[in-house]
DNA sequence: AAACCAAATTGACATTTATCAATCGGAACG
DNA sequence: CGTTCCGATTGATAAATGTCAATTTGGTTT
């Protein structure tokens, strides 16, 4: 692997802490591997054999059940997956495709556990790693049971307006239906939510989401920092950014 | 504290890897308590100073959004609760709630962190104990977004059956209406579901649920491990049992 | 035993969401 | 430059779910 590479690793809040013999051990069997878009690095309920790092590009996390599937995350870099099966040595819970070509590390399960077992910052920062994944979840689940669907979507706007950094204009970096399934809604209702938010100063042109009026939006969504993480990225999380101050004007929903 | 109860809690998982001496000095400050039903231990929002477990009653984690509320899960013994906001020192993202009179240890949350660094088994038993916790919630997300009502309460009930031990009667062990709300339904729908099922051998009087005809059930059910976690409680899942072997007949669903 | 209360159930209805079919539109390709 | 294909949109309809109000039920209190 190039030392460019290693130095980005080795940057992650996830490996800054361990000491230089062990991360050189960890990353010993790395890879460092391209894939083309819409491939499937691993399926659900398989045997997980590496821990993955998105370095580059998009990755699609997935369930299925009875030929019904449905998007619980979608990964931008630099985001690690499948940690947790990694940790208890069990099968993979979601399938993992790459939305794009992507640039992805994979360092092999074994050798990741047994460093853990050395290495106690190393182990800390694996469970503080897990630690935000959850909660990013906690937070999925409630936004998926305590709110409909156009506020769902309303809440990804403003989410991705954040993270985008354009206050105006938000752009959908992929297909809508991913979107759609994301969201926990079928393609057919995603246009018909764009468009109930037309009334709230949303545009949609393509994959431009355009917001004209911001206030009216965020009377709608009601976001709020228990719901929603408007830091990076959702699953892989860095977990930074946690107790930032909220939304500069709108009181926190209920207590505390 | 008693020296049974220091027994109990040596013998968990999460803490049966440690030494002796760390042992003694996170359980140093730490509360063994009994709380009445119905009261609220912690809110969403609010800091965490102790890691909660629980040894006694049932305790249900819940979260609130536009004066909606919604139940994420019902914990039995033993269980931990709100490990993730106690290993990155954030603010709960769940209410936590008795729903019966419970006893509850409490650690204190900054020597829990402290022993954490010192003591690289126990770093790694509590990653393993929030990647359990991790999964239980991807189950949950799945089931969430993947079935509709009446396949949550048939799933349920098959969960129920086998964590109860008994093939023929299942008992709702607290309110329909807290079922409801963990099931992501109304009460109302929830007792339509139940009249539904009535055509697939289901007989409900009152809190106990009877399995007439176990074969249709399932049928409808379609259970699967990597959506349901017919072992240990959800949330404070003690991680066992999930490699075993699944239903005696029924072929998993999809690939592997 | 009567009265009372809260949870559970039931029915009627509204809303939301899904499904199916048809059409539109843009990008890729020959 | 037109054709083709696939995703997105739209409309019509069905199914699922939520809401509101009225009972019913079961347990507790008096």
């Amino acid at each position: 692997m190039k030392a460019a590479d290693l130095e980005r690793i080795r940057s992650l809040q996830l490996f800054s802490g361990m000491s230089e013999d062990q991360f050189n051990d960890v990353t010993q069997g790395a890879y460092l591997q391209t894939f083309p878009a819409g491939l499937t690095l691993l399926y659900e309920g398989d045997p997980v054999d590496f821990l993955y790092i998105l370095m580059d590009g998009a990755v699609e996390l997935q369930g299925t059940w009875n030929d019904k599937e449905s998007t619980l995350a979608i990964l931008r870099p630099i985001s690690t997956f499948i940690l947790a099966a990694v940790v208890l040595e069990a099968n993979a819970l979601m399938s993992a495709r790459t939305l794009e070509k992507s640039q992805i590390l994979m360092i092999p399960a074994e050798a990741f556990r047994r460093i853990m077992a050395e290495d106690a910052a190393f182990a800390v920062s694996v469970a503080r790693e897990v630690s935000g994944c959850y909660r990013g979840l906690v937070r999925s689940i409630k936004n998926q049971k305590l709110r409909n669907g156009t506020e769902r979507l309303a809440n990804y706007i403003l989410t991705q307006q954040v993270r985008q950094g354009n206050p105006d204009v938000v752009v959908i970096p992929h297909e809508k239906r991913t979107l759609a399934s994301l969201l926990g809604m079928t393609a057919e209702n995603l246009s018909r939510a764009f468009a109930q938010l037309a009334d709230y100063g949303i545009e949609v042109h393509g994959a431009e989401i355009r917001i004209l009026r911001p206030v009216p939006l965020r009377r709608l969504a009601k976001p709020n920092p228990l719901l929603d993480n408007h830091a990076p990225p959702g699953m892989g999380g860095s977990g930074k950014a946690e107790k930032e101050m909220w939304p500069p004007s709108l009181g926190m929903a209920g207590r505390a």
